[in-house]
DNA sequence: CTTGACTCTGTAGTATACTACAGGGTGTAG
DNA sequence: CTACACCCTGTAGTATACTACAGAGTCAAG
């Protein structure tokens, strides 16, 4: 009774083969069991991870932020407070980026509706909705 | 009456000045005029341009996407109903990736409020609230 | 028992997005 | 008039995240 090989987890996830061993290097997947031939055998659970680091990282979240995410779950190590504050911390910046996108849309709502006609496009108000002094937590990098 | 070196724009968005050549090789940012000596002389428009590419880069957006984005102002030889089905194009990428934050937080929000006392983490439901089978719109990278 | 699809390790190359000089000129405060 | 912060071009280096081989072994169908 054998699990997947890298091929259907491949297969399944839309994620590359290759992109999967990168991933469990980065240690963000388990090393999994091996078949005697050395084949790598995947539990099902693999495919739920691999989609959701995919995922995660189209939000716009970091291979180093998605190994956070994940480690949430992993260690047993770790005290519920402080899963509970980095959960909350990660849930803080979700919302940042919610909102931004909230603003992002609207401007381009607003694009939208002016021009639903023909003609030539105008000034429209696209980049003022985008303002305000302070980025995300990215953490801004100013060179010295 | 002159407008702002690129120092200033870098010091007023918290993009590095190097970043900010960068983005005008990339025609993110439309080259400046420039003053006798040679420097670069921004209006005050700039600055929200720069302020609306890192934000949207926070928000996972590629400078290619980015570019995109711009362009939907920019550009006064699209007609408005080229403008109105691409901003609406990106307008339900938005979403999506609305949705995807939204249905990631409620997943924190589950291991948070179940992790408010003390002792060790238990199994909790986070890769679970993610499942489903496609990605956003990136386009999967599957090789061949 | 061969053929073709699949897998292995390891290394090297690519795309994106910066980031850091080198070697030089500019601008202004004291 | 000099010292120091700032700007210029051009090129090269770095971090991240893949992506593509090379060279070899594995497995299932016919």
């Amino acid at each position: 009774m054998n699990g997947m090989t890298i091929g259907k987890v491949s297969s399944r996830t839309g994620v590359g083969i290759e992109t999967i061993r990168f991933y469990e290097r980065r240690g963000l997947i388990a090393e999994p069991a091996r078949r005697p031939s050395g084949y790598r055998d995947y539990p099902p659970a693999v495919i739920e991870r691999v989609r959701f680091i995919k995922k995660a990282k189209e939000l716009g979240f970091s291979l180093r932020e998605i190994a956070e995410l994940l480690s949430l779950r992993v260690d047993n190590d770790r005290t519920c407070a402080d899963v509970y504050s980095r959960a909350t911390a990660k849930i803080g910046e979700i919302e940042e980026k919610m909102r931004e996108l909230e603003r992002m849309k609207g401007a381009l709502e607003t694009l939208a509706s002016a021009c639903t006609g023909a003609g030539p496009t105008g000034e429209c108000p696209f980049l003022d909705a985008l303002e305000g002094e302070n980025g995300l937590s990215t953490g801004a990098t100013i060179p010295s």
